[in-house]
RNA sequence: CGGGCCGUGGCGCAGCCUGGUAGCGCGCUUGCUUGGGGUGCAAGAGGUCCCGGGUUCAAAUCCCGGCGGCCCGACCA
């Protein structure tokens, strides 16, 4: 091998190491594993290519199976809205105003009711939901959309903020606002679940501040995860909408007492954004990390052999131990590519976040053996007998470890501090960059006053967690009243 | 949307200051070789120098305007 072709490679396809630049290592992460590029023609805008829009159908068919087991369906509302309709609820139009697009000229002609572009559904299904509803019966409603939506943003960056993202939004109306809070935390504990069991990302559940939540909510819930360079990052957001939207769409019903009341409604939704959270959460320097339970490649065998008859006899093996795991229920990759040597493959899968790699070559043939390399840790051999189980258990422990390792980096970068200037010296050095984010739990008031003040950190309330692990009430570091609990503060994407 | 940096084969870059035949590395193709962590050798293919205008005998190079990207800021889910 030789030494100048090595470096060379590795200049031309080198990962900024996360400690050099963060923000660049998380690009450099996205190109080399494939998973998106700027779309370049289209400002703001990106292509989800193969790898990365495959991860997003995982997350999807996670998050479907949950949406359709707690009674959800889906439909399908349309792209365009009527510009009425965002200016029925005012704190709504308010909110999105600085970020629509709108169709003013179709057919040639100009439009005497423009379009918005979706950035969010609430109108347009708001007007829907008026015609089907009438009774009680017609309740609970509970619909979810599969969709894309626009919201011209000043600064994009791969995943976390495009001007179109893909999400799923939920809508659902109720016949109680018992039942619609209910809701709300319903589907944000579905959130929650996906995000931990599945994508290992740990989560802090909490509701919003007053001025934090969503524009037309009552009250906005959110799951908030931390990067690795200790920002946060909101994974999903579940809101209780209360009477608000009922009231502008007129979605009336008539109770059992037979009196007309306005339905309590809800909507939650997550976005393209969580493939950014994970990225961030798992990833390392020489590229993608992936949870096993989320991988759309869990694993792929690299065979290795020189002649001609080795060649057979190792496919051979490789291709029945494949075979046999994806009778298991795995998804597995054969690399048989001819022209590449057993390392550039390793570089490959590995960049790509499979989780597990199976090299075979002709002493594994004669031990009866395989050698297993986990993306997070050592090579260690295995038997070719009960490779299934083996595989198995191993993903299992390696989608376990990679949750504990996201959970103690939260646990050690969670801190308290109990004045305005501890925060302040806290989050002081922390950039997208250079890293050295913290959650700092403090005592703030549910004040815009106070999310104004903590503005000048350029930090903001991330939640008020829903359950409260810290010492309960104290005195709110910039007002001095007293507050029931901590809240997360921290520097956010 | 303001400030800074940037845009040259697929990728990373040099060339620009001082205008004069478009280069290098990687990748790609073919052949041989090699193959247990980015094999090596050889021969090839591949470029509207982001776009438009201007200056000039001549523009990748100088000037103006746009488009796009990255970082910072403001704004935002």
């Amino acid at each position: 091998m030789s030494k100048t072709a090595t470096s060379n490679k590795a200049q031309n396809e080198k990962i900024t190491p996360r400690a050099q630049d963060f923000a660049r290592w998380y690009q450099d992460v996205i190109m080399q594993a494939e998973l998106a590029e700027p779309a370049e023609v289209v400002k703001g805008c990106m292509v989800i290519r193969p790898h990365g829009y495959a991860i997003w159908e995982r997350i999807q068919a996670e998050l479907d199976a949950r949406f359709k087991a707690t009674g959800h369906k889906n439909a399908y509302f349309p792209l365009l809205i009527p510009e009425s309709f965002l200016k029925r609820e005012a704190e709504h139009v308010e909110g999105f105003s600085p970020e629509l697009a709108v169709v003013t000229i179709a057919g040639g002609e100009p439009l005497t009711e423009r379009y918005v572009i979706r950035p969010t559904s609430e109108t347009i299904i708001g007007h829907f939901y008026a015609r089907w509803i009438n009774s009680w019966r017609d309740l609970p409603l509970l619909i979810n959309q599969w969709a894309n939506v626009v919201r011209w943003e000043l600064r994009t960056r791969l995943f976390l903020r495009t001007t179109e993202f893909l999400w799923q939004e939920g809508h659902t109306a109720h016949a109680t606002e018992q039942e619609a809070q209910e809701e709300v935390l319903r589907m944000l504990n579905v959130y929650a679940d996906v995000a931990e069991n599945v994508m290992a990302m740990p989560v802090i559940c909490g509701r919003k501040t007053r001025a934090e939540k969503f524009a037309g909510a009552v009250t906005s819930y959110c799951i908030e995860a931390m990067m690795q360079n200790g920002l946060a990052l909101q994974a999903g957001t579940s809101h209780d909408l209360g009477q608000n939207f009922s009231k502008v769409f007129d979605i009336k019903f008539q109770n059992q007492a037979g009196t007309l009341e306005y339905a309590w409604q809800t909507s939650w939704g997550v976005s393209t954004r969580l493939i950014g959270g994970l990225i961030m959460t798992h990833s390392d320097d020489k590229g993608l990390v992936l949870p096993p339970k989320l991988a759309p490649i869990q694993a792929a065998f690299i065979p290795i052999y020189r002649k001609d008859e080795e060649r057979s006899a190792v496919l051979e093996k490789v291709n029945q131990l494949a075979a046999e795991l994806k009778s298991g229920g795995l998804q597995i990759e054969v690399d048989d590519r001819e022209g590449f040597t057993p390392g550039s493959k390793f570089f490959h899968w590995e960049q790509r976040g499979v989780p597990l790699l199976i090299e075979l070559g002709p002493r594994d043939l004669a031990s009866g053996s395989v050698v297993l390399k986990r993306r997070d840790g050592q090579k260690q051999n295995a038997s070719a007998a009960g490779l299934l189980e083996t595989v198995r258990a191993v993903l299992d422990s390696m989608q376990s470890d990679l949750l504990a390792a996201a959970k103690k980096r939260l646990q050690e970068n969670t801190v308290t501090a109990n004045s305005f200037e501890d925060v302040a010296a806290l989050l002081a050095n922390a950039t997208a960059e250079k890293g050295g984010g913290k959650f700092v739990a403090a005592h703030v008031k549910d004040d815009p006053a106070c999310d104004a003040k903590l503005k000048e950190l350029k930090a903001s309330v991330r939640c008020i967690p829903l359950q409260d692990e810290y010492d309960g009430p104290g005195t709110c570091i910039i007002t001095g009243e007293s507050v029931p609990q901590r809240v997360i503060v921290a520097k956010a994407y």
